[in-house]
DNA sequence: CAATGGGGTTTACGACGTCTACTGCGTATG
DNA sequence: CATACGCAGTAGACGTCGTAAACCCCATTG
């Protein structure tokens, strides 16, 4: 019956089209709203016509995954250009650094995008091995791993960086979207924060510590925390060129 | 009907041993596995009987991340005469570093018992707004808070120091986690672990490392790596007392 | 013009979370 | 000693979910 009524029923749906509709779904109601059913109605689809361009329905989470990590190399792309025309100013630390940076900075900015994708994008990898993450997630961690090959470290030292930096960004970006505001309509703040309900005698530092949250600088820590994080390792052979590290 | 069987059908149930039994189900088959219905079989009862001891399933996971600071805080308090013993051999580092190492260990060894809780420990703060957190992770937090203060810092630094730890902690264990074998019952290593799936000339490095994955030292990268974070930060007045930090 | 097959539909099933109404035991009360 | 109460668990039903199987229709191709 559908059918009738839309003329060019044909095509409608592509793995890219049903993606981008469920990021956006996400985006707007939740992840708990999304749906097999859900997703088919906003693409006006019957449900079972999803399954031609994903798996299951913990493919399509997987498929959140992917549309996550390919927006985080486009925005790599897009700011190449602009990292290069900064690099005559302060050539001061070694590329690798930069690099990671750069990647770190676009992965927040995804995030903030998306921020409901973020338990998906953190839990995922859990559930799937490596060999069958989404290309997206390849290509960025094979671009990573060849930087930092090529900056002179040996292996074990290039998997130490890698991991440590997608704890570092991962835990950081965990902690910085965990829900502090109780009830957001409430204008006092100590209500807001539902502080009431933490028993004084028992919580004094939390209550004290809570309402200052907000002050916290989320990218600042996160690259400040990078830094330490690297400053810990042997340096590269070709950093020499760069001044030793950074300033 | 069941009654009859039964004759002891009072008191069966109570929130620890439901906890408890989410916990040993979610152990032994795996998050999907824990289902009100499957639960209650469990625990030889009727699915609507849990809802006594728990709102809602949402609120069964806030239970299971109870479930998971309690046994943190457990094991706090039984490695807390041990950590005494020690002190008086090695007391050149202050009393606050030695205690987050505590901390850290105590929350590691917790997932490597319960590795299927961790994503919901990691996203249900997500959610759940800090003055709704479980007890045992108002207390966990309440410790950690009033052992930074006492050693001197600041408010705002105290807050810094939390974050990063929370931060660090819980990305280390995320990426320790994460599943880099494919197929266990294939004996080549490289069929194991799925890379035939991995184009070589577009993923060169990828294949390269992946097999190294197992040589990582997960505890000692995540204590280096709190070192490193915690050496980034201003020293806390009392210090001077134990030598002025790590050595 | 008939065969093919990809794209979407229809229908159906079982499992899930949870609402409402109930039942029977243990206890406290007169 | 009888009775009313209320707590703990039961019974059954409802709506929604993911998805398997069979189908149908249209565009293409030989």
């Amino acid at each position: 019956m559908a059918q009738r009524d839309n003329p060019a029923r044909r095509g409608r749906l592509s793995r890219p089209r049903v993606l981008a509709a469920a990021v956006a779904l996400v985006d707007r109601e939740g992840l708990a709203a999304l749906t097999m059913r859900r997703l088919a109605a906003d693409l006006g689809v019957e449900p079972m016509a999803l399954y031609r361009y994903t798996a299951s329905k913990e493919a399509l989470l997987d498929g959140l995954v992917e549309a996550f990590f390919a927006e985080v190399n486009e925005r790599l792309r897009t700011s190449a250009e602009q990292a290069r025309a900064d690099s005559g100013a302060a050539p001061v630390e070694p590329p690798w650094r930069a690099e990671l940076r750069r990647i770190a900075r676009a992965f927040a900015c995804v995030v903030h995008a998306h921020p409901e994708i973020l338990p998906v994008v953190a839990t995922r990898p859990l559930a799937v091995p490596v060999a069958r993450r989404p290309q997206p997630w390849l290509q960025l961690t094979e671009h990573m791993l060849s930087v930092l090959g090529r900056a002179g470290f040996d292996d074990p030292t290039v998997l130490t960086i890698y991991r440590t930096f997608a704890a570092w960004t991962l835990g950081c970006l965990l902690v910085d979207k965990r829900q502090v505001v109780d009830d957001s309509e409430e204008p006092d703040l100590m209500l807001r924060l539902g502080l009431h309900r933490l028993p004084a005698a028992d919580y004094p530092r939390l209550r004290a510590l809570v309402p200052r949250f907000s002050e916290y600088d989320d990218e600042r820590e996160l690259m400040a925390g990078l830094d330490s994080l690297l400053s810990r390792l042997p340096e590269a052979p070709l950093d020499a060129f760069y001044g030793g590290g950074a300033p």
